[in-house]
DNA sequence: CTTGACCTTCCAGTTGATGGAAGCCCCACA
DNA sequence: TGTGGGGCTTCCATCAACTGGAAGGTCAAG
């Protein structure tokens, strides 16, 4: 199978797919004629790297969870700690968003938007820290 | 003012402010020696920029607000439409992270986590999309 | 006069791709 | 047989926003 296919089939862009490859998630064999050939587990990886890619897991976290995915020994315990890492920091990150958002729109409530120059916004961004 | 204190006092490291300079949002006098001499107003324009980007402001953003802080003429509307717009960016941001944090914390949930190999959080990565 | 803190510039690396150029390969159609 | 187009290849550059580190100048204290 082409790349243009397994692009298709796994959601990835092609040139994401070579990425990986460069980064050595993925090892396609090669046709005769230099074109990477696929097959059906590597469609599978790719997928798995999709999926774990939108949930927001780094290259690194991917990397080790493939390994885990292709390891019929691992232990269930090694990708639960993993996960939960990630989700740690998932909700941190929504946690500090939630916070700018707070903020922000605090001030954008209070800024009357017109053609004037005064503007809570920019007074807010200005204050050194008494808020 | 030498580039330590004007450190301490806005809240960035100094590898920043230079960094800064080098994209031209400040432009510190220099001193006999070299040194880079910041003056008062260098340091409001810092900390305006600390705060700015601490509510998630890209730099261009940043720049923008910067000149309208700079423009005793501005209309207050410009400075909220950018901030309303960074304020969308962050709530959709928001909402994609809790999207992730919704799958992942489900998958987290359902994983025994022991020293078995069978694992629905790699189950839920494999599976094409039928869920 | 030396030590150490602070300053300078410059170059490389981070993350995860993405854009584009130059150049094969292959198939269909005239 | 040639030509066109789409798909494939590699390689290099670029994005954001810094950050780390090397090599070296400056300054004040002891």
């Amino acid at each position: 199978m082409n790349i243009g296919e397994v692009a298709e089939r796994c959601g990835l862009p092609a040139k994401t797919i070579r990425y990986y490859e460069d980064i050595g998630l993925v090892r396609p064999a090669r046709s005769e004629n230099g074109y990477r050939s696929f097959a059906e587990r590597d469609v599978h990886k790719l997928t798995f790297l999709s999926r774990a890619r939108s949930l927001g897991f780094s290259i690194e976290d991917c990397r080790a969870l493939l390994e885990l995915y292709e390891d019929r020994s691992r232990a269930s315990a090694d990708v639960k700690r993993v996960a939960e890492q990630h989700l740690a920091r998932i909700q941190a990150k929504i946690a500090e968003l939630e916070a700018m958002q707070g903020t922000l729109a605090d001030l954008v409530t209070r800024c009357h938007g017109d053609d004037r120059p005064d503007c809570p916004i920019l007074e807010g961004l200005a204050r050194q820290r008494e808020a």
